[in-house]
DNA sequence: CTTCTGCCTTGATGTAGGATAAGAAATGAA
DNA sequence: TTCATTTCTTATCCTACATCAAGGCAGAAG
């Protein structure tokens, strides 16, 4: 597992084998069921986890008792609720597979050893929380402004590999609309062709 | 107005003088017109800033013409289209002046400046980041579960002042409704009490 | 003062997507 | 295989919010 992280690293950034070794020693890995829980909203999660098999999602559960997808994360995805992490406080949202995965987990001391990994490790890690920043950016925005099959399109077209793997109750979560309303616009655009 | 920086710093961070000193020297004093607009959504944007004084915010135009406001930036908060801005690439929103401002500019260089002002300041910044994905996680929440009333009450609840300031046109499109939904919404919780 | 120009309000009507219900199809377990 | 469970679809009705249209009111400019 930890050679599966390595090879994705190995385009990003340059790590010497020490630098590797000691990112080694604070990744635990494991293997996850389908439907198992890795951090229970409201609680104080203890893990944020790479993937490099596999599929885990983070959501909520609103007072009506309706599930919202925040993320997918399929291989080489990093998922974490990491500012409940870092300041131990209770995760927004809970984090579960969607399938049997191995993952590396980490803990909030994760982020502790940043620095000691060296600059390009941390300049790394800065940039992946940037993407998720802008893609959080972007998503609101679609959410606002856009209809739901118009979100739905851009779904595909950015995450053509899920739309296959994934089932559509949880696309719809993710779109924020019911399993129902998704059926619905499929029709329609397959009406339309 | 770099003294006005000086101080937010101060209760946060430890900065010797010449750590401060070359902070500055990064930081260009601007100061804004109300309407003013710094970065225009689609251009390359060539800043970001540290609001010294006044208010500023992030807002998109989407094809139906409508403005949805993305961030309200009011005395020391920081606002930019990071990503856009360290990648060279078109600003995915706007940034202007809800009223005269005075801002302290930076540019895509202020993110390689980073390293050199030390480790206290890089990791200040990257749990700036990391309140603003948290904010957004938030937001995005709130937008698919929560009813146009809740969000508001919201809204008042977190930014008391931001209520009393801004025209409600604003706060309107900052919740993602039109200003006649937030009349109605208002009046009928005046009703209630 | 008067005339503009935004901003806010109110009312009438429209609509995207929700809620509910029920059946069909797929998946999985025994 | 058969039975059970979950997922997807389809139809009917409903609601939160949008759109359109008009009028009121306050501050700015003449």
């Amino acid at each position: 597992m930890l050679d599966h992280l390595k090879a994705y690293l190995q385009n990003k950034l340059p790590l010497t084998d020490a630098q590797f070794g000691a990112l080694g020693r604070v990744l635990v890995p494991k293997e996850l069921k389908r439907q198992q829980q890795l951090v229970r909203q409201g609680e104080v999660g203890r893990y944020g986890a790479f993937v490099a098999q596999g599929c885990l999602r983070s959501f909520v559960v609103d007072k009506k008792g309706k599930e919202h997808v925040l993320q997918f994360a399929p291989e080489n995805w990093w998922i974490a609720d990491q500012y409940g992490l870092i300041h131990h406080e209770p995760a927004l949202f809970s984090i579960d597979a969607l399938e049997d995965s191995r993952v590396l987990l980490f803990g909030p001391d994760f982020y502790q050893q940043l620095p000691q990994l060296g600059p390009p490790f941390q300049a790394f890690f800065y940039e992946l929380q940037q993407n998720s920043l802008q893609a959080m950016q972007k998503r609101l925005i679609a959410t606002l402004s856009a209809t739901a099959e118009e979100r739905y399109l851009d779904f595909i077209r950015t995450y053509p590999s899920l739309t296959q793997r994934l089932p559509q109750r949880l696309i719809a979560a993710y779109l924020g609309i019911t399993p129902e309303s998704l059926s619905r616009i499929r029709k329609e655009l397959a009406g339309h062709r």
